[in-house]
RNA sequence: GCGAGCGUGCUGAAAUUGGUAAACAGACAGGACUUAAAAUCCUGCGGGUGGUAACACCCUUGUGGGUUCAAGUCCCACCGCUCGCACCA
């Protein structure tokens, strides 16, 4: 016997008390404990992990129930199933919530973690909690800062200056959510670029192999794809250099249409390009500077382009005594290229606007259709003209020729450059990973010795006066070098937390090795991660870092996969319906009520007309949030968990409905109330038993459910996987069965219905008689040999519109179907001598066209 | 501006490779039960025309065209919405 304790049944529907009951026995048995077992086929199912706020929402409950599913129909289906949980821990609002309320980031995380965990076991997940890591866990970190220092040795991991958003007041960094309208969000003092000496992660090292390998994914959503591959940014051009015959000046210049060379009348510079330096005396110059700055930092500054004559020249590369200008302007960005164009006014809006400002030639080289300038097409047909050698070719053939001119002539070459940019990992934050490095005092930079990890994170720190805790701690960052004993202090930058969530799947695996990030042999059974489950949001950076640190770790001599998730499944939002009164304040839905259609408030006791918006995700500030934990409180998990399935398909917004979580509700009441005392939980029918053709029908509905239900399941379908269970419970309620096949059809029901409601499954079948716990319980084979009628239904139409439908036998021939079609006593109208072609598809249609 | 996706009842949504549009739900309405309410059960629920009625016929998947025996599905144009990127040379 399974289930070895005698537990209380329930008569009556009440999910408080047998979720609780269940939730403690199938723990106790560990029944969802993972280990790898090399005889079984492995399946490894994820769920991006929270980061612990302190309160489950509802993007969880959704995100968590959806993994849950999956995770219990592949166990039941015979796989080896690991579906591990975690917190990512590290992060700003434990900073925020600690200067706020005066509490430790630790102890304030650690209470979140506690009450987060209270509401997921709720929810009654098939976790495996033995498996539980944080990243705040210095057994975690530890393994982190080994990672980072075999990156550094393999070169992955370099420091470079670079710009951040600085607040004088607070004398802090900001990160880019934290700057409104230019300024701190805490101290309303205006931002600052501040350069700092920063480390960054290798990561355009891998651009093309990130952008040629999101060709090997078939099972992620294309639009994923298509966001990491405009993010990576490739684009194919050539490099040219710009010299001048006067002065040693000389500019490298990207462009992606060097055939346009020769309408070439000025060169623009980004205000960061080098050449910038000469200027930095320059008075003017900074001071157009730090506008470009501005300018570029405030992305609503428009589309005006400013522009500052160095009045130095460069010459044109094919055109003997031609001079180009040398100008700043903030329309280029240092990021891309070379920070360096050539302008073709021409044929570029932006070189165009600029021109046109600076009174600088506009020399048209293409001849399209359309006369007006900026012509910016490349259209196939169009040819070049006042282009010396490249006249009269096409815009393809004179890119090429162009180039092999320029390779030629030794004045540049074919160039591809990406949009991606390395990754800056430093945050200038205490909540974070300790970046395991020291500058020595004679100025060398070091790695942290292993036997000194973790660099452990201080706790008796100063929190709330401005600055970096770590920065301004009285001896922490003070250390010596353990090798030569000369002082030293340590880096008080910490990491992003963007780095600690890029392998966490990789240590589920073998989470609780103290010697290595990861054990070999559970990481190649369990890796790569099957289906990954999680918010669009995370399109494009965790998923993109986590790719490139699969690579980098192969770089460092790891096995792994360099693709470490298979299908990745992005579930769409949770939305609400959202109220606002005139002067545009937000009203919680609860608090509205309607009448004769139009909404009201409640404000003291005035009444207050309400505005009704449109369904928004649901956010705290329009005030428009439902507690997942209250509703599992109210209704039970079932109830939550299969509404979240129902509703919508994953991938979908979900428009949350309290109508519709009580519908869930009374729909398992029902059930619950048909089944707690009548059913004998069964496994399967008696193979002699003689069946009448009602019963029949009811086990050939039943077994074409789990079939349907099934597949539905594999293909996500969750909306209609339930419809399909619907509709089978609609029937057996209908047709009153008694005895066997009542219990057959019924057992398998639940043993369906199960991987949604658990709980509810299982209650009912040990209501039953069954002593089986249903996890373990293989997943139904459905039966689709038997069938109790050879008759289909066939649509009878007249040119394609549909007159009617006949049941006809099985297979039937298309003339016995015209026979049976006219001898019928409604026969359509349907004149043969009129019809001039008959259309039939076997089994489904037949189409008189006349 | 560029790129992508989506437009189906009052609402969430279904509809294999083109083959019965609206499955399954929610809301609503009517009825039964009840002293009453709730719960529960039953019925109806895209629009129109004709008929006392059962019923019959026609229209209907954002708009307009096209391909096809047959279009929610394929093609073209337009309108609207949503998302992503945004001076990327």
């Amino acid at each position: 016997m399974e289930v070895s304790v005698v537990l209380r049944k329930m008569k009556k529907y009440n999910p408080e008390i047998i979720e609780k009951k269940w939730q403690k026995l199938w723990a106790e048995k560990k029944i969802y404990r993972s280990k790898v077992d090399q005889t079984k086929k492995k399946f490894y199912v994820l769920e991006m992990f929270p980061y612990p706020s302190g309160k489950i929402h509802m993007g969880h409950l959704r995100n968590y129930t959806i993994g849950d599913v999956t995770a219990r129909f592949y166990k039941l289906n015979g796989f080896n199933v690991l579906h591990p949980m975690g917190w990512d821990s590290f992060g700003m609002p434990a900073e925020n919530a600690a200067i706020e309320n005066r509490v430790n980031p630790k102890d304030w995380t650690e209470q979140n973690i506690r009450s987060m965990k209270s509401q997921l076991m709720k929810i009654g997940l098939s976790i495996d909690w033995e498996r539980e890591i944080s990243t705040c866990d210095p057994d975690y970190y530890k393994h982190q800062q080994k990672i980072f220092i075999e990156f550094f040795k393999n070169g992955l991991v370099y420091k470079k200056d670079s710009f951040v958003n600085w607040d004088p007041i607070d004398k802090t960094v900001l990160a880019n959510e934290q700057v409104i309208d230019g300024k701190g969000w805490r101290s309303g003092a205006i931002v600052e670029k501040k350069k700092l000496s920063q480390w960054f992660l290798n990561i355009s090292r891998f651009s093309e192999e990130l952008l040629n390998d999101l060709n090997q994914l078939n099972n992620w959503p294309e639009k994923v794809k298509l966001m990491q591959k405009n993010w990576i940014g490739l684009s194919e051009g050539a490099e040219i250099k710009f010299k001048s015959s006067e002065s040693k000046l000389s500019i490298d210049v990207f462009t992606t249409r060097p055939e346009t060379i020769f309408g070439a009348s000025f060169i623009a510079l980004s205000v960061e390009h080098p050449l910038s330096l000469k200027f930095s005396e320059n008075e003017n110059f900074v001071k157009f500077r730090n506008k470009c700055l501005k300018f570029q930092e405030a992305k609503d500054s428009g589309q005006e382009k400013i522009g500052f004559n160095t009045y130095l020249f460069v010459d044109h590369p094919f055109l003997k005594n031609k001079k180009l200008p040398v100008y700043f302007s903030n329309y280029v960005l240092i990021n891309y290229g070379n920070g360096a164009i050539f302008g073709c006014p021409a044929h570029d809006e932006r070189d165009y606007a600029f021109a046109k400002e600076y009174n600088i030639p506009i020399k048209c080289i293409i001849k399209g259709k359309e006369k007006e300038l900026p012509y910016c097409e490349t259209d196939e047909k169009d040819t070049l003209t006042n282009s010396e050698f490249l006249d009269q070719k096409n815009i393809k053939n004179a890119k090429e020729t162009i180039i092999e001119k320029i390779e030629k002539n030794k004045i540049g070459q074919k160039s591809i450059k990406f949009k991606l940019k390395d990754w800056g990992v430093s945050r200038q934050r205490y909540w974070g990973c300790p970046i395991p490095i020291i500058y020595r005092e004679d100025g060398k930079i070091l790695t942290v010795e292993d036997d000194e990890l973790p660099i452990k994170l201080p706790e008796d720190i100063e929190l709330g006066s401005s600055g970096n805790p770590l920065e301004n701690h009285p001896n922490w960052k003070i250390t010596k070098c353990s090798k030569t004993g000369m002082g030293a202090i340590r880096e008080t930058d910490t990491l992003d937390t963007f780095f600690d969530s890029s392998w966490y799947f990789l240590r589920f695996c073998s989470p609780k090795s103290a010697q290595k990030a990861f054990e070999t042999n559970e990481l190649s059974y369990w890796m790569p991660v099957d289906h990954y489950i999680g918010g669009i949001e995370h399109a494009i950076l965790h998923l993109l870092y986590s790719r490139f640190f699969a690579r980098a770790l192969k770089v460092c001599g790891k096995k792994i996969p360099k693709e470490p998730f298979k299908k990745l499944i992005t579930q769409g939002m949770v939305c609400h319906e959202t109220f606002r009164t005139k002067d545009n304040k937000w009203i919680d839905p609860k608090n509205v009520c309607k009448e004769n259609g139009t909404y009201w408030t409640k404000q003291g006791d005035k009444k207050i007309k309400v505005i009704r918006g449109r369904s928004e995700k649901m956010s705290k500030s329009k005030k428009n949030v439902v507690d997942p934990d209250s509703i599992v409180f109210t209704y039970g998990a079932d109830t939550a968990r299969l509404f979240m399935i129902s509703d919508s398909p994953p991938e979908r917004d979900l428009e949350w409905s309290i109508d519709g979580i009580k519908a869930m509700y009374k729909y398992l009441e029902k059930i619950y109330d048909l089944l707690s005392s009548k059913l004998n939980f069964i496994l399967t029918l008696k193979n002699d038993i003689e069946l009448s053709h009602e019963e029949k029908k009811a086990y050939e509905f039943t077994n074409k459910t789990i079939s349907l239900f099934s597949e539905d399941v594999k293909k996500y379908r969750f909306n209609t996987a339930v419809a399909k269970l619907r509709e089978l419970s609609n029937f057996l309620i209908r047709r009153k069965l008694e005895g066997d096949i009542f219990d057959y059809c019924w057992s398998i029901y639940l043993r369906l219905i199960y991987i949604i409601t658990p709980h509810f499954s299982q209650e009912l079948a040990y209501n039953a008689g069954s002593d089986q716990i249903i996890e373990n319980v293989k997943w139904p084979e459905a039966d689709l040999n038997i069938s109790s009628n050879s008759e289909e239904t066939i649509v009878i139409q007249i040119n394609g519109k549909k007159k009617g439908t006949i049941n006809v036998e099985e297979n039937v021939t298309k003339d016995k179907l015209i026979e049976t079609i006219l001898g019928s006593q409604n026969h359509y109208s349907i004149n043969l001598s009129k019809t001039k072609k008959i259309i039939f598809v076997p089994n489904k249609i037949i189409n008189f066209v006349v």
